[in-house]
DNA sequence: CATCCACAGGAACTTGGGGGCA
DNA sequence: TGCCCCCAAGTTCCTGTGGATG
């Protein structure tokens, strides 16, 4: 198991967070979750230790308002605060369900539903932080929080959970066996710890999408199969029909008990920052509709509560970086921007080269036309434009996959439409605006032999029959 | 009202890569 | 070194769809 410190980003088992192992085996380094119950250490001095720092940065760091009033993790979506404002009722459902693990017996499982951003995990992070504090029977041994969303296969589910109880490295189960002996290690470390494990599956719907419910159905077996260890399931959904699609068995054992996260509203919203706020930003730094305005935007998000964080911080970095002395309304309208460019941005770096090459053809279809392409239209673009990379297309039925993945990242809408004797296609559009993400997506390594040349940011119409050699 | 078109999308299969093991 | 495992990405095959058309 790694010591590595958390990112906010990175919540799976692999990289360990704020809920990773509980209590270390006998001889285990220490593990993640005891450093973050230790006292948060205090942030590195502007210009501190490192004496080799460039005068540069000393003239960055000194020109610099400080807007802050102690560390701004205070604002991350990592930050597990004292206080859950409009989560009182569900913090209190879920320790009722958990509290028989504090006296030795076996909670129920519990289901735990609601949009992203509803304070889903941050309630059970605080859960767990409290039992963890009142555990002075050694009942629990292991609160295990898996992400589902990176851990999304059996056998990584399987081998990050072993993994959470191997004591030494000689113990943990490398890549490459077959499942059934996984899962057989896997017994084995579990029982071999004693007492109630908590398992927490984040994004568990996103684990029944990707490999079904099989190793669901392994987990909820465990009962019956450990000696000495047990063993409570706790997921957690942003989909609320996923259970649907379980096996009725093992839907039967998971809805034990279930929890519903309604979405905040703006008012709510606005109560969450301020809290935060207060916490991270010195007196008198925050205008008037500051707040207001972060939680205007992310309640018109489904009331996401981590969006309406990640504005406030970035409203707030976005004044000092013009070194203003206070955070204005304006300052949230700049952040909010720059939030949407980022996503764009990171969502067009992190695609595969054939789905990077198919959104340039429907930006450039789409450019052309300002109106929705067919997917055939699409797929030709797409295909030419590959093939003057030096390329073969893929199958128009991959290509049909990618544009569903765009869809899914929100990149373009496309919508099922019949023409008749036209047949059957999809509408697409962008879902996101051309002027920002045409230039991003030339400028990828991938794009770039095949896009476009610019003058000073400007696209120059050309004649593109040229072929570029190119490996994706 | 049957037929047609151009796909959508599910399911099974293939391929290739990364890794463990005897 | 060859065989086994898992997994991701892609291909092939197939059925289903729904509005225009004759």
């Amino acid at each position: 198991m790694s010591t590595v410190p958390p990112t906010p980003l990175d919540r799976s088992a692999e990289a360990p967070d704020r809920f990773e192992a509980s209590r270390s085996a006998p001889g285990a380094t220490p593990s993640v979750d005891e450093h973050l119950l230790a006292p948060p250490a205090s942030p590195p001095t502007p210009g501190g230790p490192d004496r080799t720092s460039s005068a540069f940065f000393d003239s960055v760091l000194s020109a610099r308002t400080d807007l802050f009033r102690g560390s701004r993790e205070v604002l991350r979506e990592s930050y597990v605060p004292s206080r859950l404002p409009h989560r009182e009722e569900q913090l209190r459902a879920v320790a009722e369900v958990l509290a028989p693990a504090l006296e030795g017996h076996l909670p129920s499982n519990l289901l735990l539903y609601g949009k992203i951003g509803t304070g889903k995990t941050a309630v059970v992070a605080q859960v767990r932080q409290e039992m963890m504090k009142r555990d002075d029977r050694h009942a629990i041994s292991a609160f295990v929080y898996v992400n589902c969303g990176t851990i999304d296969t059996p056998y990584s589910l399987l081998q990050t959970i072993a993994n959470h109880f191997a004591a030494r490295d000689d113990e943990r189960v490398p890549t490459g066996w077959a499942l059934d002996r996984v899962e057989a290690a896997m017994r084995r470390l579990m029982d071999a710890r004693k007492g109630t494990v908590i398992l927490v599956l984040d994004e568990i719907d996103r684990l029944v999408d990707r490999s079904g419910d099989g190793v669901l159905y392994s987990l909820s077996q465990l009962n019956t199969q450990l000696e000495a260890t047990r063993v409570a399931l706790l997921g957690i959904s942003n989909d609320l029909k996923f259970t649907n699609r379980l096996d009725a068995r093992i839907r039967s054992r998971l809805n034990e008990e279930k929890i519903l996260f309604p979405p905040y509203d703006a008012l709510q919203l606005q109560d969450i920052l301020r809290d935060r706020a207060q916490a991270a930003f010195r007196d008198g730094v925050l205008e008037p509709g500051v707040v207001e305005r972060c939680a205007a935007y992310a309640a018109l998000e489904n009331g996401d509560a981590r969006r309406a964080l990640a504005l406030l911080r970035l409203a707030a970095e976005m004044a000092e970086r013009d070194r203003a002395k206070r955070i204005t309304p304006d300052h949230v309208v700049k952040a909010k921007n720059r939030l949407e460019q980022d996503i764009i941005l990171e969502c067009c770096r992190t695609l595969p080269s054939h789905c990077k090459v198919l959104l340039y053809a429907i930006l450039l279809a789409y450019e052309k036309r300002r109106s929705s392409v067919l997917t055939g239209e699409v797929y030709d673009s797409y295909a030419s434009l590959v093939r003057r990379l030096g390329l073969q297309p893929l199958h128009p039925r991959s290509i049909s996959n990618h544009i569903s993945e765009l869809e899914s990242l929100g990149l373009v809408r496309a919508t099922i439409v019949s023409k008749g004797r036209g047949g059957r296609t999809r509408e697409i559009t962008l879902d996101v605006p051309l002027s920002e993400t045409l230039p991003a997506i030339e400028d990828d390594p991938v794009v770039r032999p095949i896009a476009r040349p610019r003058v000073r940011g400007q696209t120059l119409l050309t004649n593109f029959d040229s072929p570029v050699r190119s490996t994706l």
